[in-house]
DNA sequence: ATGGTTGCCTCGCAA
């Protein structure tokens, strides 16, 4: 099973290039951040045209998360537990087959002196939390999306510039650390030891064209999901396109 | 070099 995840910065505008890639690449399950409109908007017929289902948790003009499917979903749920009052479009979890994937979009937390950056420990924790929950479960699981975290000075093109930036600072780190540490596998990291291997360019100061970006893309697998991984890889190819997402996509295959 | 870009039912905000 190929699980790979994007986020697409607006499903709207991206979908002719969300076509042809799915068209090219086969993923058997995606993972969307950032549609970045309500659920009734979302392009399903031209999806299912091209073979896809989609599971979907909108929002209006901001973040927003989908699920693509050749099979149907079963056991979904809507929201990452721990804050009731939590109403943005940021978590949705279901089964394919017997593996559990989550598609994450988790909070970008600038400016660090602000409540987004206390809503991004706290949504990291949660996220935490509910790792827990589902490892002792003992069961295949793949938490993958944006999870707006540069794990290592490696993962970004100038360590220095980005030092107390929200994605990068000890803080941010220590917390996704916290999360990894629980004995999770980074798909990507599992097969390429190289540094600076990127899956988001701002769009602005020619950051794509000088290959000046940040891996903050993660696939982060259960044991039992890591015991299955047979290939991982950033596919660059989508972002180098006319009006391409400031993402590109990362996958795995699981056997 | 405090620049620059994209998408949102916008006239600033989020990324």
């Amino acid at each position: 099973m190929k699980v790979a995840t994007w986020n697409v910065n607006s499903v709207k505008v991206r979908l002719p290039l969300l076509l042809d890639w799915l068209d090219a690449a086969k993923p058997d399950v995606v993972c969307l951040q950032e549609i970045k409109c309500l659920a009734a908007d979302f392009p399903l017929m031209e999806l299912r045209g091209h073979g896809y289902r989609a599971e979907i948790v909108g929002q209006k003009s901001y973040n927003g998360v989908a699920l693509l499917s050749k099979e149907p979903a079963r056991d979904v749920i809507t929201a990452l537990p721990g804050d009731g009052g939590d109403s943005q479009a940021r978590y949705l979890e279901a089964s394919f087959g017997d593996i559990r994937i989550a598609t994450i979009y988790l909070p970008n937390g600038n400016p660090v002196d602000s409540d987004k950056y206390r809503y991004k420990l706290a949504w990291l924790e949660r996220l935490r939390a509910h790792a827990v929950t589902l490892l002792h479960q003992e069961r295949p699981f793949v938490l993958a999306g944006d999870y707006n975290v540069i794990p290592e000075p490696e993962d970004v093109y100038d360590p220095v510039a980005w030092r107390e930036d929200a994605l990068f600072r000890t803080e941010t780190r220590r917390a996704y650390r916290g999360l990894v540490n629980l004995g999770l596998t980074d798909a990507f990291r599992a097969f390429h030891a190289e540094p600076h291997r990127y899956s988001f360019w701002d769009y602005q100061a020619g950051r794509w064209q000088r290959d000046e970006g940040l891996r903050i893309d993660h696939l982060l697998l259960s044991p039992q999901a890591a015991d299955r991984l047979v290939a991982a890889d950033i596919d660059k190819t989508p972002r180098d396109k006319d009006k391409a997402s400031d993402h590109t996509p990362v996958w795995c295959e699981l056997n």
